[in-house]
DNA sequence: GCTTGGCACTCTGGGCTTCAGAGTGCTAAT
DNA sequence: ATTAGCACTCTGAAGCCCAGAGTGCCAAGC
């Protein structure tokens, strides 16, 4: 692709974005000073159809960039977008509200990227396996149930309902607990679960005996079964997008919108097998799920202390201020790798 | 009303609710078995027109009830609905899954009522301050910040991030946290607080100083403020309804959905102020939120122990299957009361 | 006196045509 | 290589027509 061709796609593009509209020859003209007269351009854009970056709707309208038009978009054309200042003062602003959990900052977190982008957030909450267990409580519920609390470093809380392979009085519970802070401390979950593990072989039969007992209870807090809570705003922002006025384009998109467990497992999706440092863009079509082959996302990773824990992002119609939308969100990432290390800093 | 209008009114809803077409004398006159014949219907129609029961969407069409005519169904005319053994099973097959934890038993509990009524579920979860502490743990995560949880005897958790008013050792928390438990136990939040309160006046110096401390580190858990959380589900079946082919009609109720504290407070207030043993039916302009006036609502408040302590719901368009929704809410919030009220027996 | 068949009237919505507007592709001239 | 000119094409809004469905009213009938 030659200079004037990217330059041209560029146009387009930019064109499209905001107006949503085909966009045809004069238009093009204009937008780059008239350096070409629109039949020059013409001749142009019938070389980037053919090369398959846009598309006509029918003969005789403009053109309307393609999946593989955004994508040599993203890649290569796009200006870089700057947040400006009173944007960054914003931000900082909204941060500044009463935020002591990793809830409420996970809360505002996805409000922030819904309100600044006007599209919809998705916020994946941290995956626990990485953070440390702080404490283990046990709380008897009943004769043989009890309550598994899991703290970890970060202040993240985890529960779950254990049945009791036996009757156990209240003294007994006291020191399974006991013998599980007392081992599993500082632990990661997954580490934690391979020290019970190699307990079974202890030399210690008392060792043994609570190692089994509490690899049963601890089973399910342990393991990463559960879909991770995800947050999610601006929800009705798709609807001012005028390519999803008609109804049975949103609902897919809905569908998957309203199922956390779809939610989750598209943005991991997105984020994987990219350099977990940069914004990664999924264009439409090359979306896993179908029902949201008609929109684009833009997700990154968030680290805490360096490992990669979660990821945030916004899903959009392919046609987005991507550059715009890039930035807001490899800021928002960012904020939440901080916040989240610090808290998980111990001071 | 005499019986042969309220006849002509329930064929009409009955045969709307089905249909969504405005519904004409010709079939009403089928409906009722040509008892009468269709320009009898008409006299008919017409006066139930100028009680403003029904109304016309334009001359010579059909015609459609009004909020009004709805009312005047679910108070009198509609005809009860059991669901068929078939659905009970049905049901009672979904609960035999896997459910240990109150969050499970709460998704469990929207999915149904969304999958089976084909409409959008609601279901609050249980306010705390009813249910009673069984244990407070205070974990330090640092030298001027500890995680409060507080367990009830429902197994329900309610955690909080409290800044010490002062630096803390870690035995001194621990200290504290042993007057909690001694002083809170079994003690519902409300008076929990107030308990705490009147220490504040104790001769004991040590009590005095433990209250004052407590206080302000439980505050916030003690405390309503924060918005309960809310399970949705089967928010895209709003699109299955023709009355909502329209985007500019689903909007603002996906507004309402997308925000949990307007939907806490839109099923707060249905269930308000009637009585807490019956389903109560809230339709279109009688909803207090502009955001769902061409919607109605079909909620119940559960209990537990007698108290009620939640509430769920049925969203959908006013052209609703009410009888089917009113026993199927009905008989979730009784499977609710049931379950949570074992749960927290404290057997 | 209620009920009903008959009839004229009305409104909607789909189908058809028309037409301006926007945009293209091609060709020939520069 | 670029561009002005021109014929061609497609969309979408506007206007029109007409069948269909339904009404309201009137006068006849039980």
């Amino acid at each position: 692709m030659n200079e004037r061709q990217k330059d041209i796609l560029q146009a387009i593009i930019n064109t499209y974005i905001t107006t949503a509209e085909a966009v045809g020859s004069r238009t093009v003209a204009k937008k780059i000073g008239y350096i070409l007269s629109p039949a020059s351009v013409r001749n142009v854009m019938s070389d980037l159809e053919e090369m398959g970056y846009v598309r006509q709707p029918h003969t005789s309208a403009g053109r309307v960039p393609t999946d593989t038009g955004y994508r040599c978009y993203v890649d290569s054309l796009m200006d870089a977008y700057e947040p400006d200042p009173e944007e960054q003062h914003r931000i900082e602003q909204f941060y500044q509200a009463k935020i002591k959990q990793i809830e409420d900052f996970m809360g505002v977190s996805s409000r922030l990227l819904a309100i600044l982008t006007r599209y919809t957030a998705i916020v994946q909450t941290p995956k626990m396996d990485t953070e440390r267990i702080k404490r283990v409580e046990l709380v008897p519920l009943s004769s043989e149930k009890v309550l598994v609390i899991l703290v970890t470093n970060v202040g993240d809380v985890k529960k779950n309902v254990a049945v009791l392979p036996m009757e156990m009085t209240g003294l007994e519970i006291e020191q399974l607990a006991r013998f599980l802070n007392d081992k599993l401390d500082t632990l990661s979950l997954a580490d934690a679960r391979s020290l019970l593990g190699s307990f079974l072989d202890s030399e210690d039969v008392l060792d043994e005996r609570l190692a089994s007992l509490a690899l049963e209870i601890l089973e399910e807090v342990l393991s990463e079964e559960k879909p991770r809570d995800v947050y999610l705003d601006g929800m009705e922002n798709i609807f001012d997008q005028p390519e999803f006025r008609n109804v049975d384009l949103v609902r897919p998109v809905l569908r998957v919108l309203d199922e956390k467990v779809r939610l989750n497992t598209l943005i991991e999706w997105c984020v994987a097998e990219s350099d977990p440092a940069e914004v990664c863009i999924r264009i439409g079509s090359e979306n896993p799920l179908d029902d949201v082959r008609s929109c684009s996302i833009v997700a990154s990773p968030y680290r805490i202390g360096g490992r990669t824990t979660g990821a945030v992002g916004v899903i959009g119609p392919t046609r987005m201020h991507y550059s715009r939308v890039i930035s807001l969100v490899a800021l928002i990432a960012d904020k939440l790798s901080h916040v989240l290390t610090e808290m998980s800093g111990g001071e």
